[in-house]
DNA sequence: TTTTGCACTCCGCCGGGGAGAGTGCTAAAT
DNA sequence: ATTTAGCACTCTCCCCGGCGGAGTGCAAAA
């Protein structure tokens, strides 16, 4: 009766496991608890109930089921569908008409914001869950061409173009009011020293050319430099996703209280909490998974989340994913996710 | 007991009018159907419960009340909030506090984009319901300043500085690439034109101007009217809006069934259906409210919405307001929106 | 015209009972 | 030693009837 907090699923036989993912797949199919008569059923095991019984008891007290009471089958416990994902699973590839779909809706349009958009709606639609995709840093992304211009009241705005065709625009205060042309030659000096590098690497860079500039007596050179710490300057920007299909989670059985949805959603739109955790899975390569209360927050408990980083030029921009009801169909949302990631990296990369 | 379909309350006594006032206000304030007992004790008029029977059931004929079942109290029609909202609602200024909130929280950032979403989460934290508001049309807005900046491939950057410190990024092509002196002159002879009038305008005077331009031997001059058709072409975009605290909505025992709470957010995402019903509102001044049907969206049947044009030097840039349910607290949150509306023009117009 | 009195209706809540599903245990079968 | 059959037991769900409460409408009295 005790649960045993051993890990070894070696103890299993191997029967134990193919019953054990029948449960699993049958429970995520329809989200009734699963009980001995219906997977003596459904299995190709010819074995009566009373035997599924007792290898069922064994589950149990290895954590991989519960019961939600007596006399209700079992579900898969947090560690249960942890071990179905881990090594149950099998993941074949997309099928033609998805990939082509997903190909076909991330043709290269000619904005980044827009990709992200895009490839948010066309996760939640095809998984019928939600989707989600974070922004690429700015930090990360590499610079194109910076300009200047000079508008009333010593303000400059700056115009930097990124290399994924994003425009980024902000405004400098000055001392004093400064020539088109040296701005000219100022954009100009700073876009043969940073045109390429990403945005992060300028701002060290800047901090280097300080020092080295500092006596030289090239005018323009040290305005440029002045102007570009400004420009450059820390964003506050902490990080930003955008969302689709929140709606999809109303009306799943295990999400039907108004309260909890309430609590979600209002997670959504606060963003921290789920930001930290997406920002865990860009650490990842590859597909990652958070079933239930792994993910460490308590509005998710009964969600999990498959995400994939997506990245451009081998460099991981961002991550995006899927968030469902923990019995959500896996084999299925595993490959979607997985695909469109990469197919959003090289949308990305071909702009 | 045939409904009059009569919009006489000529015929109701005064009486029978404080009566229907406080089994309003009573039902606004806590969502029960009301019963002659409760009317007869919090009420003024010395009256027995029967009279107040008799009189209630006058004001169903009218239509303006009804029974959800026998023996329960009574319940507002929509024709009954109509009445009250129109005749019957005294509206108060809004609370110092309040003023004062909504007055810091607007005070002039640098970009309109942050006042709207700020003007939105106002209104949804004060009146606990979900706030939004539509964004400004570019074509209403005044152009500041234009500039153009040459990138690769014959592409042209073209940047809008508008009054109010928004700045629009357009990329159109060339045939041939330009220098940025050509640029240069192009963006100068287009500010002396344009610089303080609206994007509508604008693109009406470029028409006039292209006839006039054609034969003229000032290349110069043809150049920039040319990129400006293209750089002030009709823009597809339909409009937009900023929401918050939809979350607000949700356990309101009116919304309280799922399925509905699924449509009434997928139409918050759709944006079309609300879209519409805020451009009707745009005509009216001042305050103008929907109750439950008169919306003409299902989805909104059991929900009020009130709004409020808002507008800078007299003209009107877009609509703000609030979304509840029918029996919202009208009195409180009238004045709110009002307020905001007014608080929101001033803002920008300090930009 | 208002009030009192009264019969009536309908909802919400409670407790009981029965059907259904599934379990665990023990003893028999393989 | 494993598997199976048999059986008692448990728990949920649903339906039912009864009952108290709230509120109504109507008729007759004030």
């Amino acid at each position: 009766m005790a649960k045993s907090p051993s890990n070894d699923y070696l103890q299993l036989s191997e029967r134990s496991l193919i019953l054990f993912k029948a449960l699993v797949e049958h429970f995520i199919s329809d989200g009734q608890p699963v009980g001995s008569r219906t997977l003596a059923r459904d299995t190709r095991l010819e074995l009566s109930p009373a035997t599924i019984r007792n290898i069922m008891a064994d589950l149990e007290d290895f954590g991989l089921l519960r019961s939600p009471h007596t006399s209700a089958g079992r579900v898969p416990t947090v560690k249960g569908y942890r071990l179905f994902v881990d090594n149950l699973l099998r993941v074949d590839t997309l099928d033609e008409d998805n990939i082509r779909r997903i190909a076909r809706e991330l043709e290269a349009g000619d904005n980044s914001q827009l990709l992200m958009e895009r490839a948010s709606s066309m996760l939640s639609e095809i998984t019928r869950l939600a989707g989600v995709v974070t922004l690429p840093r700015v930090e990360q992304k590499a610079l194109d061409q910076i300009e200047f211009l000079s508008m009333t009241d010593n303000r400059i705005l700056v115009i930097l173009v990124m290399k994924d065709r994003e425009i980024q625009n902000r405004v400098i205060h000055t001392a004093r009011p400064y020539s088109p042309s040296e701005l000219q030659e100022a954009a100009n000096y700073l876009n043969s020293l940073y045109s390429g590098k990403d945005l992060q690497t300028v701002r060290a860079d800047i901090l280097k050319e300080m020092k080295k500039v500092k006596d030289d007596v090239n005018r323009i050179m040290q305005t440029a430099i002045e102007m570009a710490q400004q420009a450059f300057s820390r964003n506050e920007n902490r990080g930003d996703y955008v969302m689709a299909g929140q709606t999809n989670l109303m009306g799943f059985a295990e999400l039907s209280d108004v309260e909890k949805l309430r609590k979600l959603f209002d997670s959504f739109s606060r963003k921290r909490d789920l930001l930290h955790l997406l920002e865990q899975a860009i650490q990842a390569r590859g597909v990652q998974i958070f079933i239930g209360e792994e993910s460490g927050f308590e509005v998710l408990d009964d969600c999990s989340i498959v995400t994939s980083p997506y990245e451009v030029d081998g460099q991981i921009l961002g991550v995006l994913g899927v968030i469902g009801p923990t019995r959500m169909d896996y084999e299925r949302v595993i490959p979607i996710v997985d695909v469109t990631a990469k197919m959003l990296g090289t949308a990305l990369n071909s702009l």
